[in-house]
DNA sequence: GTAACGCTGTTACTGTTTTCACAACACTCA
DNA sequence: TGAGTGTTGTGAAAACAGTAACAGCGTTAC
């Protein structure tokens, strides 16, 4: 995966495209870098360079065009068109995913589930037909899902993903907590809560549960 | 904040020892750098670079003492007590949150959650004592803790924040969708599951949803 | 005994990400 | 008109993260 464009500045894109969505309900149609920066919490610098990035260019007496640019992110970001995501695990954190996803994300939409427990396959939990496991080599091609989100347990994280990427998924979020063997092509996000925990613990200086 | 050790070495540092705990069970008394890499799915050099920077200490000919060096990055976490973890938010994730560390990491503790609903506040949810918001200056001080998980929506997110900063929280792991302006003393780690989703989403390919 | 091997610890390097700094330009206001 | 202000776009520099390379040294083989 050799990114033409930083994958951080895809996250800040996707950043700066909801402040500006806010800004354009409330009617105003232009913004400086500063501004944008002030609410995203970056530099200005950065905000140019992101844009820059992608293309697009304001004017330096106007800033930049609030509608112009929410569009432009949003084409460069796919976001014109729903897109599908596939979940493993509807456990606690998948039903809280996809409940999140439905309920407040409309651009992107749980097409499908895949559980291992007979007792969730088969029925639709938080708004998402529950698959069997064994479905995922008929489901994904089927829908033409080409991204998934892992939230299950270390043991059987591995497995699910290699069989994901066997039925052509080419981009996974993965939330259990272990580091996963992925072929080259395939873009690998791991947000791991208990490191992310580790590391905000750790930095959060010397707590202590005695006394 | 400005960390001696790297943000991301410690995140690493987390995962390796979780790696070493599985082959402590097994008996394993000693591992080689590439062999901790290879679980971990990073390089030789970034194993050693990592754990020169705790200044752990293998042998060329034995490699790493896998009980020594567990119980070093365990003293270097501080994981050898366990930390209280404050949680603002008893939703859908925030519920998540609390069962997986409850039930599956010990070494972090849920010590108090706080919620604005007065359905959820005054009971146990999750093995975890749900609080109103305004207790938040009383019971963060009274236990000490001084590391939050956000989990709420993006409106409240930012005073909730600065409520437990004033309360005397010194790091927050943010799930909600919206970038927090701090006090520099205070370490910020952002989760927006969007924007994760949004760059796997990304750099997936190109998606569709019409046909 | 000693040569060869393989690993660690560390330094030098490479590549990427972020910040800095400033030329170029539009607009304001006298 | 023309100086002054404030912004963008971008080259250059800095900071950072990760990789490669290698000296040093037990260990092993013979």
């Amino acid at each position: 995966m050799k990114p033409a464009i930083p994958a951080n500045t895809v996250e800040r894109l996707s950043l700066y495209r909801r402040l500006l969505e806010a800004w354009l309900e409330k009617g105003t149609t232009s913004l400086y870098s500063h501004q944008i920066a002030s609410m995203a919490c970056v530099t200005p610098a950065q905000v140019r360079r992101d844009l820059m990035a992608i293309g697009y260019t304001g004017s330096p007496s106007k800033g930049y065009s609030v509608d112009a640019l929410e569009e432009s992110i949003g084409l460069f970001l796919g976001s014109d068109r729903v897109r599908k995501i596939a979940l493993v695990g509807m456990g606690n954190l998948g039903r809280a995913l996809t409940t999140y996803f439905t309920s407040r994300v409309p651009r992107f939409r749980m097409a499908a589930a895949f559980d291992t427990d007979p007792r969730k396959t088969g029925r639709v939990i938080a708004g998402c037909m529950v698959y069997g496991i064994e479905e995922i080599p008929r489901i994904i091609p089927a829908e033409g899902i080409r991204t998934a989100v892992l939230a299950l347990p270390a043991d059987s994280a591995q497995e699910m993903a290699d069989r994901l990427v066997n039925a052509g998924i080419k981009g996974i979020l993965n939330y259990a907590p272990v580091p996963l063997r992925l072929p080259a092509d395939v873009f690998l996000e791991n947000r791991d809560v208990t490191a992310s925990l580790e590391k905000v613990a750790f930095f959060s200086g010397q707590p202590r549960e005695g006394s």
